[in-house]
DNA sequence: ACGGTTATCTACCAATTGGTAGGGAAATCT
DNA sequence: AGATTTCCCTACCAATTGGTAGATAACCGT
């Protein structure tokens, strides 16, 4: 009684559909409005599936964190490394990167701003691994304004206020649809252009 | 029989201590986080309790957001009255006002941020409620953008803009832990300083 | 003094939650 | 070939969820 479907031939990559999807679905929805059934759904697949990789929700939630802290890494990194010496070309050429990378994958952005939701356990793990990126980022900003270019303040402050711009934009389209803003390819680039003006603004130096 | 304990010599205020509680929960884990059960035992009260004053969780949430956003006009509007005429002071005196509540009562610019998550018939009573606000925010970032007040651009995405700053700021202090800030009175008044500061620079007419 | 309204409670309930137990097909190893 | 491991499944389960039913006590106007 051959009943059992055949195990639909899809290749072994069923541990990163999973988090494929855990990572759109928490990032979208939030961890807790999100059920392993849910996701169990979306990938086409048993919830014991998910138990079978992932021990438990909480070590599904850190997988997906830990994939996430990896990929903004690599994207910002290489952002850095290919973008100028000028701190605001730098600057717009992460932002951008970041930007590019939000747009296509809104939950990048979003499983960071979930973050103060989680036990503050896995708030610690996380912070570990991005800590050596933001580290980083207020280093350079801080040597840039002792070089007098860009505009002088607390550089660890003006880091999350770049953050914070970015991502609270990135993530909250309504923010935008309520102010009149159109949600399409023209639409966007005009975003990113206006963001970049905006930052360009915050940040150029005093001309002394 | 007197067994049941009297009602507790409680005042008629049970409505506004769900509506209080229900707004700091919301606001800051999220609607589905927060279960009723959760509310109650906050407040004192039986779940059912709850359930009389807001015939359902949607209810209650409604509630809720209606009360935010009252509040958040009075206090934005308040501020716009009572400030100076120049638009840099104008909008440093609204983001202090703001920025104050928030730090008072950080699920306030929390619930805004929910909105994302709501199965967007919320939503538009919200953006219904909250649009005035934004409206007349937008139309006056114009005109003074004419009178060549402030820098040039896009007055909706500006608008947007500040918005992201102030309550990415506001609601996320985990990210202004992860750059070493430190969250005591001093560090937060430095804080509003230098978010001060950068919008100026944001906002700043460019000398033509 | 009394009938209705107001406000709160206890007792349930069906659905959903994260998770366990264990079975079976297929691939891999010896 | 036979044993073992890998991967996914069905069948459950206890706890929690939002919500219903109905009782009870206090208050209120008459």
């Amino acid at each position: 009684m051959a009943s059992r479907p055949a195990p639909t031939s899809r290749r072994g990559d069923t541990r990163e559909r999973i988090l494929e999807s855990a990572t759109n679905l928490f990032g979208t929805r939030g961890f807790d409005s999100v059920s392993l059934d849910q996701i169990a759904a979306e990938v086409g697949v048993a919830k014991q599936s998910l138990l079978y990789w992932f021990a438990s929700k909480d070590d599904l939630v850190q997988a997906v964190l830990a994939n996430m802290a990896t990929e903004l890494t690599v994207v910002v990194e290489a952002a850095m490394r290919a973008a100028p010496d000028d701190p605001l070309d730098r600057l717009e050429a992460v932002v951008h990167a970041v930007f590019r990378s939000a747009v296509r994958r809104p939950a990048l952005l979003g499983l960071l701003r979930e973050l103060s939701r989680l036990p503050s356990g896995a708030t610690g793990y996380m912070t570990e691994h991005l800590n050596p990126l933001v580290a980083r980022a207020v280093a350079w900003m801080q040597s840039e304004m002792e070089l007098g270019r860009l505009r002088q303040g607390n550089p660890a402050i003006i880091v999350a206020m770049v953050y914070a711009t970015v991502t609270g934009i990135a993530t909250e389209p309504e923010a935008l649809r309520v102010v009149g803003w159109q949600q399409d390819i023209a639409g966007l680039r005009n975003l990113r252009l206006e963001m970049t003006r905006f930052l360009r603004a915050a940040l150029t130096p005093e001309k002394s």
